[in-house]
DNA sequence: GCGACAG
DNA sequence: ATCTTGTCGC
């Protein structure tokens, strides 16, 4: 499978995204994924939570350990951890639930971000967290400043924590950026990350350290 | 060619 | 992402 190819992949998933509306939000569901390897072999674990929302009740966590065969290359994560990710996310789902992700949604060079995969394959709408920026140009000024990419609108930087690095906001699918910032505004309790996101990297890391001492103590 | 580059 | 101790600060 050639790096060509996976940019067509990209291109048709891209080209079926959907920026609106969504509608009454009643849960909220965070992803994330860690890896390992063992034996020469590499693991991802992916946890998914489900919150209530706006109350930001935990509901469920659900958490699949599997084997990993693609590398990491920067703009084609979607292929590495996504397969993972919408396992642990399908154990979570509930009808009017939108999903926070952790990786790009449009805010990316083909404007096919993890987080807009996963919201185009389930169709459901996604939202996209990084704490890096992957591409694009910010503009404004304040705690609260425009991503672009390409010329459109996608997404925001923001400033969660004073002292904190900003975290970066894209629509993923299914929601505008100005929903999604509303959104995860309305998850953040003072860490620099939205809760959904903050609970599920903390259960991937839990599951991981308890799989890896299992693993050691069966030898 | 050079720099940038989610997790 | 992961490998890792102490350490600065709220």
């Amino acid at each position: 499978m050639n790096l060509e190819r996976l940019r067509e992949i990209q291109d048709e998933i891209a080209n079926r995204v959907t920026i609106s509306e969504p509608g009454e939000i009643e849960y909220v569901a965070g992803i994330d994924t860690a890896f390992f390897r063992y034996s020469g072999t590499e693991y991802a674990v992916s946890s998914a939570v489900l919150m209530s929302y706006p109350g930001l009740e935990l509901l469920k966590v659900e958490s699949v350990v599997d084997t990993v065969d693609f590398p990491y290359i920067p703009t084609y994560l979607m292929f590495r951890e996504s397969r993972t990710a919408i396992k642990a996310l399908k154990k979570v789902l509930r009808e009017k639930t939108v999903v926070m992700v952790d990786g790009s949604g449009l805010a990316h060079p083909r404007r096919c971000g993890i987080a807009t995969y996963i919201g185009v394959e389930l169709s459901l709408p996604a939202i996209g967290i990084t704490k890096k920026r992957l591409c694009g140009e910010v503009a404004g000024e304040g705690d609260v400043k425009k991503l672009i990419v390409d010329g459109e609108h996608v997404g925001y930087e923001i400033l969660t924590c004073r002292r904190c690095k900003p975290i970066y906001v894209s629509a993923g699918n299914m929601i505008t950026p100005d929903k999604a910032l509303e959104v995860v505004m309305n998850c953040l309790r003072g860490y620099k990350l939205p809760e959904p996101v903050r609970m599920a990297d903390k259960y991937s890391k839990k599951v991981k350290s308890e799989y890896l001492s299992d693993l050691q103590s069966s030898i």
